[in-house]
RNA sequence: GAGCGAUUAGCUCAGUUGGCUAGAGCGCCUGAUUGACUUUCAGGAGGUCACAGGUUCGAAUCCUGUAUCGCUCACCA
């Protein structure tokens, strides 16, 4: 082993060696209690960041502990296609900037689905750099075959329950992305621009926005104030409310357009409330417009001048109004899609807004309409936070989900998403809460969002997402997608057995084979098949052809594929047959051994598949090869164990193999399909149940990980930042409790961001970012896992610097030291090889006090430890681990080690502890272990409970460390050369220390330490004081020194003794505090009063 | 404007239902170092637990108020 660790000679190796292994897939067949946790997909096209790391190292500890705990353990990984952003960053990609200057929105998608491939890769492995025992057997993407279809099924349940429903209404408009963004994608920022005065007729309004102020619009007063109507010097009337009219000195200030020094004449006074209905034409700097009066309390009497106009169309409190008093025919657009003004906006038409706004705010100086101005006023703009673009809010046909619309849910009953989303956290009626949020302060953060939660846009206009599987025919009548489903019919072999040998089933020219597809024609009849399907191998063909005739159905050929040897295969799984035969097929047509160009082949087919428009049933006729790599296709690298499983526990007839429902355009003429997308989050919500074959019921993942037994939850536990938690949280809860009548956790443990050292956000601007892979590669995963973790709590953001990485890169290395040093007490002396053993545990007899002490604690550690992970308090046990490694075990008992060896203990202490730290730094604690004890990963291992345990044990070793401690500070205090051996002694003559004498002086560096109890201490020579004892330190002598010192400790317990006195001479105190505080604090004193005497 | 959180050593933070002399890491100071580890070892200094009241035998911890910082949300014709 090398003096130092070196994690890059190390890490890339155990990882792979991990995956290898197998051991990363959950098997769903297992009787285990399963643990889920589904991976927060990161952005397939993102780079691996710190908040990623931190994410990755808190669940891979919740993961790899569970598994040692003995659960069957699902950590289920995928990526996010991340509609907006990644559509940019592909537009960006190719260097153009927009979509539409792709010549078809097909070769867009093209382009990024491409790229989105290409950088998969590069996220993947940046996670597999963090050691994330992730199964990526079951890997998902949010955007593939599988997810689209959850998608499609649940939009098509939600809209039948009248969830779903496409209406106008007022949106956040992107101009920059030109697509609508959710509130929740807002981002503002403090915009200093003048507000406008302007006059209305007599009334005067204030804005921010005057190019809106061009159109047709109710005049709005408050219906309890007073307006007065005055004159003003140039014999021009004006009206504003009475509250601003008494205020001179406000009133000119507001209206500094007006006269200070003139006269002004009050012409009347009138309620708001006696003004309504009058209708007038005023000019506006785009011409004449109508107006009438109305009242509401919407005006702030406080504010402005008392009165304004709408713009319905284009602000949310305004179409708020608008529609609450109906005046639907004010719903005009002034603002285009592009953010242009409309031509109701006469001179300024065309106009990008900002430049309208300028534009216009002169026209009406110089028509005299503008009365104030005040340049001083700063408001907040809403902005995308993709594109950083001005967002108007517009009103557009989008897509919303009803979130208080009532329906009747299976479990439910009468309810609204809204209520599930409250129930899940509050509970129903009464009952417990279904969910727990970690940290709990989050639950007033989730309900504040909850319980305002309004109807949410679903559509997004733009191409990378999921298509609305919405059609429209000529008449503009809706039709939803239709779910079909491809039966796949495997034949050529008994069902089950796949060591026995092709039995001719498959060939058709055999009795047997005729038989065996006169067979598949009457389990076919029930089915209703529209079109068969097959590849083109000879045997699949003429098959297909009989069935085909047998139930008077087409059939179309798709790609070519090849068959295999059975010999060659024979006991394969189906997974791996597929590869054989892939590969065979690669060889054969010179396109090399790829699996993917295989794969893709059919994928190709299968989309053409889709196309063949039937009324009935696809069934696919097809021999073990292809099925195979269909189940691969299908499930993402499934591997066939469940298939195989499946099939013979199967009551399917025989030859029946599988079915595969898919979504597509029904089946009328003329159609369209809706232009829009989904966004991002409606499939990322259906995460931990769409990635575990949701919506098929009986999948064996969704019956084995979605099955939690806490309050019949889906999965345990979902770990993500808290800045997610309305974004993608709150759906999931809405989306499982609908979909699949759970709740889909039962825990949400929430992190906070990742800040520098001082807790200042990381940021390029200020260049205080840290890249977690430089890091990786500087100190290594395991460092940086425990500096993500340890010294944060939950939801409180999670300070990191170079310096603690380092700090903990010391630990790793002190880990791998105690490792080689009990590998060098292992080793045999002939051979200079020590044993790779697995340490059985250790046997009690014959323990020296250090041996029992470092058992006993190791006991009282693990407890502690798991205790924490349990309560997912992961900070307190990194804590205790870090603690007990380097202050316990390697600075005590390794020392102890050196003295008295007792190899068992010493190998059996290190092995527990490699399990206790193994969740948290992986790579190292494996190559320990597997340097020392046994090549089988540590993963198998069971993590540690406590055994060993003796409460005298670690009160005597205590002792003697503070003895140590006591003879170390005087050795230091008086300057004594840490080389020179001296002699010290203690009054005593308790077995323990006696029996310590050996090692207390070999850690004080003693030539002699003697006990006891009639010691006579040398002339020469330091008192102090350790539980009671009296000890000596030969020194060289100095008795002004010695005696300023003993009068040092005097005085400290004199202090002591005075405030213990103070406390038991209390009344109150002996009454009513616990008796084993009074009893401990009259221990106390006793032992601080005899020690006083003894220094006396 | 509202809500939430924080305030403990120079820095970053622990501190469970109130309980003995308030802890850790880093940094700092003194010293050591050829045998597991300089990515080390021994020792040390450093805190009125933001402030002011209250409850209690007892408060960093509970309550009230104040101040400062941070985050979130909202309003703005």
């Amino acid at each position: 082993m090398d003096k130092a660790y070196n994690h890059l000679n190390s890490e890339a190796d155990i990882y792979k060696a991990w995956e290898d292994s197998g051991a990363m897939r959950a098997d769903e067949t297992s009787d285990k209690p399963p643990f889920t946790i589904p991976l927060p997909p990161p952005n397939v096209t993102g780079e691996l960041h710190l908040g990623h790391a931190a994410m990755l190292a808190i669940q891979d500890i919740m993961t790899r502990y569970k598994k040692m705990q003995g659960h069957e353990v699902l950590w289920l990984p995928g990526t996010d296609h991340a509609a907006i952003a990644t559509e940019n960053v592909v537009i960006k990609h190719h260097g153009k900037t927009s979509r539409e200057q792709w010549p078809t929105r097909e070769a867009f998608m093209g382009d990024a689905k491409a790229f989105a491939d290409q950088k998969h890769n590069n996220i993947v492995n940046q996670m597999k750099r963090m050691g994330a025992w992730l199964d990526w057997s079951r890997e998902a993407y949010t955007f593939d075959e599988s997810r689209n279809f959850a998608v499609n099924k649940i939009f098509k349940d939600l809209y039948k329950d009248g969830l779903i429903e496409r209406g106008y209404r007022l949106i956040n408009w992107s101009t920059g992305a030109q697509s609508v963004i959710s509130d929740d994608e807002l981002e503002y920022d403090e915009a200093k621009e003048p507000f406008y005065y302007i006059k209305c007729g007599k009334f005067i309004m204030g804005t921010v926005r005057p190019e809106t102020k061009c159109a047709n619009s109710p005049l709005i007063v408050h219906p309890d104030e007073d307006y007065i109507e005055f004159e003003n010097s140039t014999g021009e009337n004006y009206i504003v409310i009475k509250r601003l009219y008494d205020d001179k000195e406000k009133l000119f200030k507001t209206l500094n357009f007006l006269d200070r020094d003139a006269k002004y004449e009050i012409i009347s006074t009138n309620k708001g409330s006696d003004l309504v209905g009058q209708k007038f034409t005023a000019e506006t700097y785009a011409g004449e417009r109508d107006f009438f009066v109305i009242a509401d309390e919407i005006i702030d009497p406080e504010k402005g001048s008392g009165a304004m106009t709408i713009s319905a169309s284009h602000s949310a409190d305004d179409y708020d109004l608008a529609k609450r008093l109906k005046l639907d025919e004010f719903f005009i657009q002034k603002i285009d899609f592009a953010g242009n003004m409309t031509d109701v906006a006469g001179p300024v038409a065309g106009m990008f807004v900002k430049k309208a706004r300028n534009v216009s705010g002169k026209l009406l100086e110089e028509k005299g309409l503008l009365v104030g101005k005040d340049t001083n006023y700063s408001h907040r703009v809403p902005l995308c936070y993709r594109s950083g673009c001005v967002v108007e809010p517009m009103i557009s046909p989008q897509w919303f989900i009803m979130v208080e619309k009532e329906y009747t849910h299976e479990v439910d009953g009468k309810t609204t998403l809204k209520k599930q989303m409250q129930a899940a956290v509050r509970g129903f009626k009464g009952e417990d809460p279904s969910v727990q949020i970690i940290p709990e302060r989050f639950n007033k953060e989730y309900f504040r969002w909850i319980d305002n939660l309004q109807d949410s846009c679903i559509s997004r206009q733009i191409w990378w997402g999921h298509r609305i599987p919405v059609w429209y025919d000529e008449k503009n009548q809706i039709h939803l997608a239709e779910e079909q489903e491809i039966i796949f019919v495997r034949h050529g072999e008994s069902v089950g057995n796949r060591d026995e040998k092709v039995q001719g089933l498959d060939d058709p020219l055999t009795e047997k084979g005729q038989a065996h597809a006169r067979d598949m024609i009457e389990v076919l009849k029930s089915e209703k098949v529209g079109v068969i399907v097959t590849g083109k191998s000879a045997r699949n063909t003429e098959t297909a052809d009989i069935i085909a005739a047998g139930l008077g159905v087409k059939v179309v050929h798709i790609e070519e594929l090849s068959s295999y040897d059975t010999k060659e295969v024979a006991g394969m799984t189906i997974e791996e047959i597929g590869r054989v035969a892939a590969i065979k097929y690669c060889k054969e047509h010179g396109k090399g051994e790829n699996f993917e160009v295989f794969v893709e082949r059919l994928r190709i087919g299968l989309e053409k598949l889709k196309e063949v428009r039937s009324n009935g049933k696809i069934v696919f006729v097809a021999n073990r090869s292809i099925y195979s790599v269909l189940q691969v296709l299908r499930d993402g690298g499934e591997t066939s164990e469940i298939f195989e499983k499946r099939s013979k526990n199967s009551k399917l007839p025989h030859g029946l193999i599988d079915r595969w429902p898919i979504f597509q355009a029904p089946d009328v003429p003329n159609l369209r399909q809706d232009e829009d997308t989904l966004d991002t989050w409606f499939s990322s919500a259906l995460w931990p149940f769409s990635t575990l074959g949701w919506p098929n019921n009986d999948a064996p993942d969704l019956q084995k990980f979605y099955n939690n037994s806490v309050n019949g939850q889906g999965t345990d536990v979902l770990e993500t930042g808290w800045d997610i938690l309305f974004f993608w949280v709150a759906r999931m809860i809405m989306f499982g409790r609908y979909a699949t009548n759970k709740f889909p956790f039962h825990t949400v443990y929430l992190h906070g961001m990742v800040t520098d050292e001082h807790g200042k956000k990381m940021s390029k601007s200020k260049g205080n970012g840290i890249d977690p892979i430089g890091m990786i590669e500087k100190f290594g995963a395991d460092a940086v896992r425990l500096a993500l973790v340890i010294g944060s709590s939950p939801g409180n953001p999670i300070p990191i610097g170079e310096n603690k990485i380092k700090g903990y890169r010391n630990f790793v290395n002190k880990l791998w030291n105690a490792t080689r040093f009990v590998g060098m007490q292992s080793e045999n002396t002939e051979t200079g090889l020590y044993e790779r053993t697995v340490p059985l545990r250790a046997v009690s007899e014959n323990l020296s006090l250090a041996d029992a002490w470092i058992l006993s604690r190791l006991s009282v550690v693990s407890t502690e430890i798991a205790n924490h992970l349990e309560a997912y308090e992961i900070s307190a046990a990194g804590d205790k681990i870090y603690h007990f490694v380097w202050n316990e075990f390697c600075a005590w008992y390794l020392e102890a080690a050196k003295v008295e060896p007792n190899l068992e203990v010493l190998r059996f202490v290190l092995a527990e502890i490699l399990k206790l730290t193994h969740p948290l730094c992986p790579f190292i604690t494996e190559q320990c272990w597997q340097e020392l004890f046994d090549e089988n990963s540590l993963m198998a291992a069971t993590y540690p409970v406590a055994g060993f345990m003796s409460e005298t044990a670690i009160e005597n070793f205590e002792t003697v460390q503070n003895i140590v401690s006591a003879i170390r500070t005087i050795r230091a205090e008086k300057g004594i050369n840490p080389k020179d051996k001296i002699m010290a002694g203690i009054k005593s003559d308790e077995a323990h220390i006696a029996a310590s004498r050996a090692l207390i002086a070999a850690l004080a560096n003693l030539s002699e330490f003697e006990v006891g109890a009639n010691l006579v201490a040398p002339e020469q020579r330091a008192t102090t004081m350790v539980d009671g004892l009296e000890i000596f330190v030969e020194v060289p002598f100095d008795e002004d020194a010695e005696r300023a010192r003993i009068e040092k400790l005097k005085l400290e317990l004199e202090k002591k003794v005075a405030g213990l006195k103070g406390r038991l001479s209390n009344s109150s105190y002996t009454d009513k505090a616990p008796a084993h505080l009074v009893a401990e604090t009259r221990k106390h004193l006793e032992q601080a009063e005899l020690e006083l005497k003894t220094l006396s």
